[in-house]
DNA sequence: TTGTATGCGTTATCAG
DNA sequence: CTGATAACGCATACAA
C-alpha cells in the first residue's frame, strides 16, 4: 500500500484522482467534485484532497474530462508565417487572451503548401478543439463546414471571403484605403503607385483595388506592383523597378509595412531618395518597425487588442449560428508619422 | 435508428467510431484498428470502413487515444514575447517541425507576472503534454521538478540555469561574446561599451559577462548600461546616456539584435554618428531586420533551425534521463556586414 | 482477420 | 454532502 504510493510518486507517470481518494481516505467523485468550479463538497473534505493532492501532486487530466464535458477548451490557431510581425502580434495577443479566458491555444502552422491548411483544420478536428481561428490560408469550404458541423466556431481573421458560416472579423480595409488616396492627394502627390504582393489574400487585393478605384476616380496615374510575397525583400525589389524609370511616382501606397520599410530603405539608401520631401509613401498594419526611427512610417492601425478582445468574447459565447453572417468590421485608424507630407 | 444517424450527422456534435462501425456493417474495433497505425485489417474492411468516416465526417479523437495510450502527441511551448522577432522565429521553427513529427504545440504565453510561469506549467501538465519547451521565463525547480516526475521531457532553450533534471540547449555564448571583443578590438576599437537589459536572462548575463572579461584582461576601458528590457526602444536609450557623455566609446556590444536597432538609430538619427567610421556596432541573434539596409547589423547567428531540428528530436527519441545533463550546446556563427570596420 | 470485453481518468446522475 | 455507477471515445488482450 504505502509501498505503492511511493512508487506512483516517483514513478513517472501521471498521478489520477484515485489514487488522491485513497490518500485522503474519500470517494473519487469527492476529488472530482474538489476540482470542479461549482460542486458542493465539505470544507474539511476540501481540505484533506487539497492536501492529499498537493502531496502526490495531481493534476486534473484535462484529455479525460473535455471527452466527457465534450468541451476541451483547446482552440486552435491556423497561422502560415508567426515570424512575421504583424502575425506575430496578433498570436501574443490571441494566446494572451485566450489563457485569460480559460482556454489553451494550439498553435497550427500552416506554412506553404496547400494541402497543409487541409492537414491543420485536420489536427483542429483531432484534438476537439472548441473553436478554429485562420489567420492565414484560405481553407477550402468544405472544410471549414465539416468544422462547422461538428460544433466547432470558426472564426476568420481578415480573410474575408463571402463563405457562408464561420464568423469573419475584418478590417476597414477599402475605407482606410481610400484614406491612404486622400493623405497622398493632400500632399500633392500626382503620380502614384501601390506595392501589393503575388500571395495577395483577399483583404490585400481589398486595399490594392480601393485605392486604384479612389485613384481613378480623382483621375490621378496610379501603376500596381506584384512581384513576390507579403516581404521586405519585395518592397525594396518594387522600389528597383518602380524606382529606376523615367517618371517616378511621387506617393506610393504600399499594402503592408513589412513592404513599405523595404521599399524606403531601397528609395533611401539605393536611389538617394528623400522622404517625404521627394516621395511619400504610407502603409498598412503599424508593425513595430513602423515606428523606428528609420521609417517614421506614416500608416494604419489594427486594432489588435480589441480584435484580439471580441474574437475571445466570441468564442466565450459561442452563439452558434447558422445564418449567413455579415463580418465584423474593426476601424483601421491612421497614424501620421513622418513618410507624408503633412497637409 | 436510421433517424438517430442522421440527426447526429446534422447535430452539430462529433461522430464516435460507433457510428462509423454501425454505417460500415463492422465492430468498434475494426474501425479503430482501420486508423492506427501498423494493425491487421482486411483491405475490403478498411475500404468500407474509410468510406463510412468519409460520408459521417469522423475524426479520430486524439483525446479519447491519448488517453489510453498515455501520449498525448502534445507538447508545450512556454514563451513570453512571441511578438519578438527572435522568439518569434524559434517559435515558428519549432511549430513547423513539431507538426511535421506529428505532433501539436501548444502555446503557453507566460508574459508578465511571475505567477504566469507557474499557471502556464500547470497547463502543461492539464493537457498530458508529452513535452515541455521552455523559451522564456525561469520557472521555479519545484515546477520543472513536477513536469519530470510526471514523465514530461522538459527543454529549456537557452536559459543555462543550473537546475539538474531537464535538458538545455544553449548556444556558445562566451565564445561569441569573446569573438566579439576580438572583432572590435581588431577594427581598432579602445573604448567598449555593452548594452545590456535588466530583465537579462542567464544568456544575456553570460554574453556580457564574457565580453566585459575580454576587454578586462586587454587592459581596454568597458562600460555597461542596463536601462530597461531587451527592447529596441531601451537600446535608443542607452545609446542617449552613452553617447551624450564627455569621451564617447567607439566599439559596442549589444546583447540582442533589437537593443543594437535601437542603439544604431539614436546614434546616427539624433547623434549624427557615422558607421562604422566613427563608432562600431555588434549585435547578436541575426533577426530579419539586422539584414535590412538601414542596419546592416554585423552580428552573430544563432542557429534557429539546428536547434529546433535538435530539439523535436529529443521529444521524439525520448530518452528519459536521471542523471544532471550537460547542456547541449551549439555555435553561433558571426555574421560579418557593416556595423563594424572590417579586418 | 474479426468481434467481445475491459480499462484509460473524468464527470454527471442518482440514491442515500 | 457523499459514494456508487454509468457514461465519454478509444485501443488492446483475448478468444473465436
Amino acid at each position: 500500500m504505502k509501498q505503492d504510493k511511493l512508487d506512483k510518486s516517483r514513478g513517472k507517470s501521471f498521478v489520477s484522482a484515485q489514487q488522491v481518494a485513497e490518500r485522503a481516505g474519500v470517494s473519487r467523485s469527492a476529488v472530482s467534485r474538489t476540482f470542479t468550479d461549482g460542486a458542493s463538497v465539505a470544507p474539511a473534505t476540501r481540505k484533506r484532497v487539497l492536501q492529499a493532492a498537493e502531496e502526490l501532486g495531481y493534476t486534473v487530466n484535462h484529455l479525460a474530462r473535455g471527452l466527457i464535458r465534450e468541451k476541451s477548451n483547446i482552440v486552435s490557431l491556423v497561422v502560415a508565417d508567426i515570424n512575421t510581425p504583424y502575425q506575430a502580434k496578433m498570436t501574443e495577443a490571441l494566446t494572451r487572451r485566450l489563457q485569460a479566458a480559460n482556454k489553451v491555444a494550439m498553435i497550427i502552422n500552416s506554412s506553404g503548401e496547400s494541402t497543409d491548411v487541409e492537414m491543420a483544420l485536420r489536427q483542429t478536428l483531432h484534438y476537439r478543439a472548441d473553436a478554429t481561428i485562420v489567420l492565414s490560408g484560405q481553407p477550402k469550404a468544405s472544410l471549414i463546414e465539416t468544422c462547422l458541423n461538428n460544433g466547432q466556431h470558426v472564426i476568420l481573421i481578415n480573410r474575408d471571403d463571402p463563405v457562408p458560416g464561420p464568423v469573419s472579423v475584418i478590417v476597414t480595409n477599402r475605407a482606410a484605403a481610400r484614406q491612404a488616396f486622400d493623405m497622398l492627394e493632400r500632399a500633392g502627390c500626382r503620380k502614384l503607385a501601390v506595392i501589393a504582393s503575388t500571395v495577395g489574400s483577399a483583404s490585400l487585393a481589398a486595399r490594392e483595388k480601393a485605392f486604384v478605384a479612389a485613384a481613378q476616380s480623382a483621375n490621378i496615374d496610379v501603376s500596381v506592383s506584384r512581384l513576390g510575397p507579403t516581404a521586405y525583400a519585395s518592397g525594396a525589389e518594387a522600389a528597383r523597378q518602380v524606382l529606376s524609370g523615367a517618371d517616378r511616382p511621387d506617393g506610393v501606397f504600399c499594402v503592408t509595412d513589412l513592404l513599405a520599410c523595404g521599399f524606403l530603405d531601397a528609395a533611401r539608401n539605393e536611389f538617394g531618395i528623400k522622404i517625404p520631401d521627394e516621395l511619400c509613401v504610407v502603409g498598412f498594419d503599424d508593425i513595430e518597425q513602423a515606428g523606428w526611427s528609420s521609417y517614421e512610417l506614416t500608416t494604419f492601425r489594427q486594432p489588435i487588442e480589441q480584435i484580439a478582445e471580441h474574437v475571445v468574447d466570441l468564442i466565450d459565447h459561442h452563439t452558434p449560428v447558422d445564418a449567413i453572417q455579415d463580418p465584423i468590421r474593426f476601424q483601421a485608424e491612421p497614424v501620421w508619422r513622418k513618410s507624408v507630407r503633412p497637409r
